[in-house]
DNA sequence: AAACATAGTTTCATAATATGAAACACAAAA
DNA sequence: TTTTGTGTTTCATATTATGAAACTATGTTT
């Protein structure tokens, strides 16, 4: 069995393409009449006449029969939901992580590995502070350059992390992001002995993270939580509270989960 | 301009069909062979593979090296998010939701209408209690048998109204739902009066629903917000109580949007 | 070791499908 | 009225997707 190493040149299928695309340009742009996506798409309005009768069929778009505009439904959200169901983590999880923010009154997010970067499964936020982190589920983040990240490469073999630093684009987000290979490591390996990740403004100025792996029952990282909040709350010594707090999360959550 | 009034009878692009139904089936199974895709799909295992690869080529898809199995990435959470973003309903009504549940802990979600249904487009879920109410960003509900469809349908004109509940299939989901049209309009008009909409236990048993609607500068019912709890905790009183604060938070949102 | 079985991958003649120019229908503007 | 700008429908044609069959690699049985 050997399967493929390089990527395609072009799409298999032309219509996907247009398919999708379509799809993308109504979510980024609202409800749209057809000749401005014929315009945006370069497609013939009869084509793309037509794909969107193929959604509205299949009930991913719809017309408003007013204003003969066309926009997308809910219905990719089933898609991205049972994406998420398909994963008993999220529900393992979110009694620890609602724990943990009762404790210590800050968002906690919960990440999954997907490729060179970290996917947000979960988000459980403190509404007793008016801080607006900018997260949502489903979002990501690149792993060298997040506390989750941090955690999640620590833990894994050295060729791997090698790896995804390699194919990961490394940008300097911050003045603190790390962008040197032997620096990353010197991290790493302070993680593997503190047990936990910190984010220093890496990933974006004004906020601290401090993150943990959560292993599956080979030793393989697989998920990973962490404490984010604005640094005037996240004191050196605050960080120091909150390890103890994450460490003891950590051990439960890879406790019930394998 | 004359807009198409009947449905399609069969989907205008073939493959269309496919490439959305391998993506459910993807969805619904997690990682899974081409042959056992092939089989659940009734496709032939080319066919199949040429879809599998334009949905890789798309980012949609990934295939695991080592298992050669196929499976969803995060893409469609992309375009799912997006959906949300468009609208600002979210982002304005985040804060005055969050103070809702600091000031009764329960859970409060927000809708919006989508045809038949309100989809629920946020949540905040109150980490001190512990009863898990199953409900999703991206779900619906539908709306003759919810608070907040109540709260929507009380405010629309009695024939978009009349509209909806004719096309809706009407099911007893508990015994206290709903099925009477006549029973409905006399509750609508008591929501009118009183300014939020109720469900007692009319969808799920044991979750009794405060609900109120949010309208637009033309006075159309576009959102609507509820407080969700089980029976146990939400006696009369414990209503009458959560409802002036329901109203605040109302008023407060339909002044911040328009 | 050899033969077999079972996965995924690739090829290619052919049938089936998507394409887009053009005609059409309707509404609003000139 | 005429014109202009929508969205809709049609249809000959080129293009594209199709799937049977051949192929390859891996694991299993004889």
């Amino acid at each position: 069995m050997e399967h493929k190493l390089e990527a395609l040149e072009k799409n298999p299928i032309q219509v996907a393409d247009r398919l999708f695309q379509t799809m993308e340009v109504l979510a980024s742009s609202g409800p749209i009449g057809l000749m401005d996506l014929s315009g945006t798409l370069g497609l013939n309005k009869s084509t793309v006449h037509r794909i969107l009768n193929s959604l509205i069929y299949m009930g991913y778009v719809k017309q408003n029969p007013e204003t003969a505009k066309y926009s997308l439904t809910f219905k990719i959200w089933d898609l991205a939901n049972q994406l998420l169901t398909q994963n008993d983590i999220v529900d393992i999880a979110r009694p620890h992580l609602k724990e943990l923010v009762a404790k210590c009154g800050e968002t906690v997010h919960l990440v999954q590995v997907d490729g060179l970067k970290a996917v947000y499964i979960d988000k459980v936020e403190s509404y007793t502070n008016s801080v607006r982190l900018v997260s949502k589920v489903g979002k990501s983040i690149p792993l060298y350059c997040s506390g989750v990240g941090k955690a999640l490469l620590a833990e894994m073999s050295p060729a791997d992390a090698k790896a995804i630093w390699d194919k990961s684009e490394i940008q300097k987000l911050t003045e603190h992001t790390i962008t040197d290979y032997q620096a990353l490591q010197e991290r790493l390996s302070q993680v593997r002995k503190q047990g936990y990740a910190l984010d220093d403004e890496e990933n974006e100025l004004g906020v601290r993270c401090i993150a943990a792996c959560i292993k599956d029952y080979k030793g393989k990282p697989k998920y990973a939580f962490s404490i984010s909040a604005p640094v005037n709350r996240m004191s050196d010594e605050r960080i120091s509270e909150l390890a103890v707090a994450v460490l003891e999360t950590q051990k439960k959550l890879e406790a019930e989960w394998n």
